[in-house]
DNA sequence: TATAAAATTGTTATAATATAACAATGAGAT
DNA sequence: ATCTCATTGTTATATTATAACAATTTTATA
């Protein structure tokens, strides 16, 4: 049973001329099924469980794949990798990460800020893309 | 000759009762110059020319020293630091990143956007700390 | 259908980033 | 003086990520 985000997938790499290879489809369902943001290391022994001795580059390869078409982010706080769950078009991720239970949620604001944009205009810096993660509490462990 | 930082931050160990030791003071100055976002080698590599064979725990021990005080960021995209230009009361900092010459600027708004505030009402997740990078061009090089 | 071109993966090695663990030192408190 | 605690020194190693090139697979096209 292919859930959303590989159905998406799939129909996103027909449409654009990508492979849908074993390596990249094995590595978005262990990212897309884990609970939490998943680290590079933890995505390569779960493949090791599907194809034969995989190594860092193929799990890699396959992560920076997804994560260039926006169908997994990359936690830099965390070096850890999950799925995105807004829809592939978006410049920019905003992340609600609990440090109590490590609980990760992308939350589905996609403007930057009126304060900063005004400050944008004073500097003329031009932003194409952007990561915002958030640390704090989530309402199972306040 | 002191700079702004490095007044503030002598201050701040006195009033706190840190030790202000050649190794973290060395390494502050060493963040503070750099005109962009100093790797953490780097500032290795800068520290022994000042210090005998420093190794490793040494610069780190130190970045996480004014880090943790709000002295010193980490640009997490990057896997680098800089000296924070906003004095140390903050809980989030907004970076504006140029993806051409590399530049890093800190900006100065202090609030969530309101599209996120609404959202974390809906989900009561109590923000603590943030960290947004946002990469763009800068003026210089649009 | 052969063969070339392009995309992708396999494999080996190593680079880059960061921390654990414990011993040694130094500064302030009693 | 000596104790205590923060800090640094040192060794080793863990974690995260990529370079380089060979092998394979897919698609295009002769």
């Amino acid at each position: 049973m292919a859930t959303l985000i590989e159905k998406k997938a799939e129909e996103f790499c027909v449409k654009n001329g990508h492979r849908i290879t074993e390596p990249r489809f094995a590595v978005l369902k262990i990212i897309a099924s884990s609970k939490k943001p998943i680290k590079a290391y933890e995505i390569l022994s779960e493949l090791s469980k599907i194809l034969k001795n995989p190594k860092p580059p193929t799990a890699y390869r396959a992560i920076e794949f997804w994560q260039k078409h926006n169908f997994v982010h990359r936690i830099e706080s965390l070096n850890a990798y999950m799925a995105c769950s807004q829809g592939h078009f978006h410049r920019g991720s905003q992340f609600l990460i609990c440090d109590d239970c490590g609980k990760v949620v992308e939350s589905g604001f996609s403007e930057l800020p009126n304060s900063l944009k005004k400050n944008l205009l004073n500097t003329t810096f031009k932003p194409l893309r952007w990561n915002f993660e958030i640390n704090g509490r989530c309402n199972q462990c306040s």
